[in-house]
DNA sequence: GATGAATGAGTTTTCATTCAT
DNA sequence: TATGAATGAAAACTCATTCAT
């Protein structure tokens, strides 16, 4: 059942999107308020400043990001599946959550720089994967920070290449390729 | 010799700093002004909006950065070494031209993405040197936007986080690691 | 035996505490609500505005030390009984019931001075009082209005510098104080 | 010379006589900018906020009142002397600057009372002159702030009753009449 | 060239009041 | 009666840009 859109969810909605495409600064409580069919005002009965908005925003979807992450690592054993279930996860996500997405990307890269560190969770499940590679013997020793570092860049600057339309190549065959990519690069 | 700053040197130091630090949108003239020293009517004499006094500094440093990138590339030959001498060449740009690398990266992936797509060299470049690769029947073939996503990615990502001193790792090692890897990455 | 209090005993309360330590003006509607625990909408349930509010509860309370001075005053005779009953009226009245003062005196001076004038018996009372004992000869010859700016002058500040602690004095030796100066200010 | 009027002292003009009339938080920025012929902006480049250019004005005016006593206060001797000047002295000060004396008072019933203690310099200085004429055996021994009281209750209630034209007796006269009485009031 | 006060359009935020439930 | 989300008009404040000196 499709349930009725409240003011607020077109709050946050409209908020997304604008943050995403245009950054935070950028936007204006005004454009949120028009694209979101509601008042000025009523942003201010939900958030306390344009500021907070966007922290929940981006803490709530991070949250997001992360329970899918770890869904996608589910049933996956070995650091290798581990690894190739982590570059998918990051795939699909990016495909099936476009607008959270480019906003966690957008936010992170620039303007809630300030971000408490230890939320950055994604990041540290890579490192423990790549630690776990590495005690059982199939991943190189290689620092795990500067290894999970290459394999974010391959993944991230990969989708974001792949958004841009400069990649010609069919979806499914670049995931294939980034993910034997990333293994290869921490493998020895 | 150490020329006497200029106003318009001071100008220029003062913006490249901000507009790295907090990004275009979030500096004011205000910000400049002041930390370069001089008053906010001043900066209309050089450039004639905020938004010019960015783009030029984009400009003149990316084609700064492009005359550094084919220095480093002067002698190379083979593809791998030209791969390898783009590497390095970013790295080092980016450890002794911490500003203008900073300013670069954070210009270009938030504010200034209208940019006309033909400035963007350095990445041309890349995709050249992977097509001579190809043709030269030494790297794999792949396509070329892809491969130059995963080296771009690999390589910045690296610089990103080697500045947010989360890689314990001695410098040189640490590129050496990201030449070696980028090579096999795109290597048959 | 305490009635439970109605949500509009909860929401005067609220008004009279708040208005006297912030003033009207700076109180806001959300500021009562929240400590009367009452819903915003409530407050015009009861109230056509805020402003009407504010007029009621200064009418009320007008009214109700009216009544207090004048149940002061019930049993003196002379001039003088019926002066040092009203200074000690005002006293009591600022002991007894605080917060009805303190709201009294901040909404007087400030906010509702647009309030009728024929609102201020107990100042008229002072009048009356005065002019009975010039005309029984008891008092001297001067401006009854000059006078009573002089008594409510003393008695008001010092009951403002007794709240605000400055005094060090037992509470009845100052009211003697008081009442035996002001008889003095007027007397022959 | 009549200085030309500088944006900056229009400003401060207006805000004086708003802030008095209608209280601080009343008066609007636009309602100051409209009255002093400039702009709402031009506001914040010479205080950071309404709050601020009402606490600066504050300090400033008291400060200005502050020399008018210590001068009127001058040449006396005795305690006598002193209160008579003193007593003289505010009801100059509130008939020659009556905007001033105006906000002075406004401000410090209601909206400024967070100010700091120390700053209250004339009331310290009335404190000094009734201990000195206790000292000198000349005035009642009673608790100073308690006398203060009185003395400061009977002045300025004096003068508010004299704007608003409640009181027909010529100035001086009250005057006159308001100094014997506050000496009544101390001696002996 | 350089200044910095002034501007005014635009942005964020506040808040008394309304209204559907 | 009571609620509380929503409103919109107005308030405070920001800031790129201009201009007289």
């Amino acid at each position: 059942m499709a349930r009725p859109l409240t003011k607020k969810d077109e709050l946050i909605d409209a908020a997304l999107s604008l943050f995403m495409r245009k950054g935070i600064k950028a936007t204006t409580t005004r454009d949120i308020a028009l694209r979101a069919g509601i008042s000025e005002g009523t942003i201010y009965r939900h958030f306390e400043s344009k500021e907070e908005l966007a922290e929940k925003l981006f803490e709530e979807n991070l949250d997001y990001f992360w329970k899918f992450l770890k869904g996608y690592l589910k049933n996956t054993k070995t650091p290798e599946e581990m690894l190739q279930a982590y570059v998918k996860g990051f795939f699909e996500f990016s495909r099936r959550e476009q607008r959270r997405y480019g906003f966690l990307i957008a936010a992170h890269q620039t303007e809630l720089k300030k971000l408490s560190r230890e939320k950055m969770k994604p990041k540290q499940m890579l490192s423990k994967i790549l630690r776990l590679g590495q005690t059982q013997g199939r991943f190189r020793k290689i620092d795990v920070h500067l290894a999970g570092a290459m394999v974010m860049g391959t993944v991230m600057q990969t989708i974001f290449y792949l958004k841009s339309g400069r990649i010609a190549v069919n979806y499914d065959d670049v995931v294939d390729e980034v993910v034997t990519t990333c293994l290869r690069m921490v493998k020895k």
